[in-house]
DNA sequence: GAGCTTGATTACCAATCGGTAAGTACCACT
DNA sequence: AGTGGTACTTACCGATTGGTAATCAAGCTC
């Protein structure tokens, strides 16, 4: 029904993509995500009834890409370990080309607790949802109780997760290379510990 | 010199830290902070020049308290596994009851990307610098390179910093009962792992 | 070529934003 | 009694916000 490939509400999407993941919703303006494909915010409000429509939007396209990603892995006819491994690296190999997936991700989180109490709706629940049970499920691990294997669980997508979007001020802070040795230890440290 | 004992600018602090860790810079404004506190938005423009110099205070007294949490640990004189043992449990607690410090740490890794591109100013990187430091000088893990030293410090600040801004948002998807279980299994697991 | 849809425009709106200026109530000190 | 500083208020400002209404141009079908 809704178009999904090439509709001419892509554009609007992706740019407001970058720029929510980047500012935060109230951050980023309609006019400053109009003024970045040279046009005037009133044509997005012509695809987009309201700015939270235009967000819902975008929740839902990084949802879908995030969904693609998690069915990709729980498809994969291998043992418990090698499904867990194969989803970490995924997981990372997401974080570093969507980075604006998963920056917009973590600030859905930190904005719940506003919303929580507002009795506002948690857009990312069947994600997180589907993200726990599938690490909870996979591996067998030495973890005896469920609370620890969906302790462990929160540990490794948030290790991920953190790391993903703290990578821009790693930069800043470290420089380029010493970033780079530290992502190629990421994986390998993290697997590791499996 | 600045009082910081019982000044007068400390209620709009302590509002605004919970305001702008709960909706981002953009999401609190001076109204709504000052809403809170039954007083004008003028009253916090007299005590700070601008809205920005409120964020500014309120990220001065986050790092302050952070970095008295960092100064325990080094203080602490034991051995390195203990004092990392240590660090962790600390920074956990720390996570508890001042949930809005890490939160408002989040969103100053996920501002970074625009202040990065405008040159502006990263507030958070003598905390960050000292963080990262205390993990990888205090362990010597089985990691061999000092890269992977500093990837698992990463993982390690990631995965609690990560669970703790997710709480919430757990809270409500799986309820308190299990949100607890999951709390307590969490420290043992990560510690497990060293 | 009339009529409809699509994508975008200009013009305008009330509300809210951060910030300035001037004034007021209160208190300590001399 | 007078003075000065502190904490805060009312009144106001220009700019920007999200959103509405009316219009326009291009392309399609019949």
């Amino acid at each position: 029904m809704t178009g999904q490939i090439d509709s001419p509400k892509k554009k609007f999407i992706d740019t407001a993509l970058r720029l929510f993941a980047e500012r935060g919703f109230y951050g980023a303006s309609l006019a400053d995500v109009a003024d970045e494909l040279d046009l005037t915010k009133q044509s997005i409000l012509y695809h987009f009834k309201t700015k939270e429509a235009l967000y819902r939007a975008v929740l839902s396209d990084v949802s879908r890409r995030f969904d693609a990603m998690l069915d990709e892995v729980t498809g994969l006819d291998q043992g418990a370990e090698k499904r867990l491994r194969f989803f970490l690296q995924r997981l990372l190999e997401h974080a570093q080309h969507a980075p604006h997936d998963v920056r917009l991700v973590a600030r859905e989180l930190l904005d719940d607790v506003a919303r929580i109490e507002t009795g506002g709706a948690l857009h990312l629940k069947p994600l997180l949802e589907k993200s726990v049970e599938l690490l909870t499920d996979l591996p067998k691990w030495r973890y005896r109780s469920e609370a620890e294997r969906t302790a462990a669980a929160c540990q490794l997508i948030g290790a991920v997760s953190y790391f993903a979007i703290s990578q821009p001020t790693l930069k800043a802070l470290w420089g380029q290379s010493k970033l780079d040795d530290t992502k190629d230890a990421f994986l390998s440290t993290l697997l590791l510990r499996l």
